[in-house]
DNA sequence: CGTAACTTTGAGACGTGTCAAATAGCGTGG
DNA sequence: CCACGCTATTTGACACGTCTCAAAGTTACG
């Protein structure tokens, strides 16, 4: 899942109208560009859109009342954010790379959901398909310690990143896989760093992970 | 397995059938009984049915690979259960307390949302409200201390047991409260003693819980 | 009443957070 | 192209909160 596809529409002038389809039904979209650590929407504001990520990785989180950060989810492109189906943004969400989003507006969304029944059961699969990662976040925030969470981190991206890749580019920094994983950065480190003590991944540079021992990390994931 | 609730209906003779409203569509199922502790499906079983509670109290689980057990949520009457849309149920159901369900076959759900628009946005409705409240327990999984947990915990059941109570009675042991907070019983029952202490509950009992002061719980559960 | 399960309380161990400082990486401007 | 400065990352020492282990107390139930 890499870069979305544009399709062209009929009409008099042959435009590439990029559009986001949803259980058969095309939404059409405007594509934006958004820069590193740019907001894209903030909690409470008007859910006037839904995002499709294009290119780049998105950040999803919600604050705790004294301000610290819990990232939900990092998307990537094709995933889809902000269908909740609330009036108002639930989550915040910000750029963590620069990034190309296809804003679609919520209300042709709501009319698709309404009145098309393949399209509402597209949102209701991936509603419920996000459900079972949170559900699966639950567990990890739950019942693992820092190497476990770490090394499930890399073997999750791992997947959404194509699977069988051995080297990973991490768009996110430290602070985000912190913020995810609830820990800190000092602990996500120490982490790093004891894996690559362990010959399980070899970091080239910070961001540049390679997996030298799917194997032990998923050991060490299971806990 | 016991009776079947019947209900007068004027006239004819007639048994009144339970059933399962989706969207304004009534889908018949089958009440059953389960005794405390009772296993209501387990990881892994084909999802055969959906449920609704009628009666009691349900708990839904996971099991990280090595056996420690975190509980996703606490499932009060008309909450349902199993609508995730899978073939295989994730999580494993068991009765907090001894509870009437009301089964209703999976196919009749698939069919009603394959085919009823309503049904389909009602199912949407609820995933997406699950979806929230599995994010909220992120939040507070990954930003939260001991006693904040406990506090939150207690605002939110006495929200879902009707909002204004002051008093309420649990229906599940610390230790239950404990793997849904991630925390052990022991740090659970210090947290109950601490707000005891602070005069923000009384506890006439373990289970028995009295809200003294709810602006004191809210402080401690903003953390 | 007696027994088993649950809850509370206590003392100490362990893991992660906190604070501080050194190091590496990266873009900018000379 | 190199020097600089800023940010991100790593590393270390120590503190703090929760877990672990142990035991006493309580409640429910036969």
């Amino acid at each position: 899942m890499r870069d979305i596809s544009f399709e062209p529409t009929g009409g008099a002038i042959a435009l590439r109208r990029p559009s986001l389809t949803l259980g058969g039904v095309d939404l059409p979209g405007v594509p934006m560009e958004f820069e590193r650590n740019a907001e894209i929407f903030g909690t409470g504001e008007p859910a006037e859109y839904v995002y499709q990520v294009v290119r780049g990785t998105v950040r999803t989180m919600r604050f705790s009342s004294d301000g610290r950060r819990q990232i939900l989810d990092f998307h990537l492109p094709g995933d889809l954010i902000g269908l909740e189906l609330a009036v108002a943004h639930e989550v915040s969400a910000e750029a963590v790379t620069e990034c190309t989003l296809l804003l679609v507006r919520r209300s042709l969304v709501d009319k698709a959901v309404a009145e098309n029944l393949s399209a509402a059961q597209a949102a209701l699969r991936l509603a419920a398909a996000r459900l079972q990662q949170s559900q699966e976040h639950t567990l990890l925030l739950g019942k693992k310690g820092a190497g476990e969470r770490v090394a499930a981190f890399l073997l999750e991206f791992s997947e959404r990143c194509g699977g069988a890749e051995r080297e990973l580019d991490l768009p996110m920094s430290r602070l985000d896989i912190a913020d995810y994983l609830a820990l800190t950065i000092e602990t996500v480190s120490r982490a790093f760093t004891q894996m690559e003590r362990d010959h399980a991944i070899a970091l080239p540079s910070s961001r540049h992970v390679v997996v030298r021992d799917r194997g032990a990390l998923e050991v060490l994931q299971a806990a």
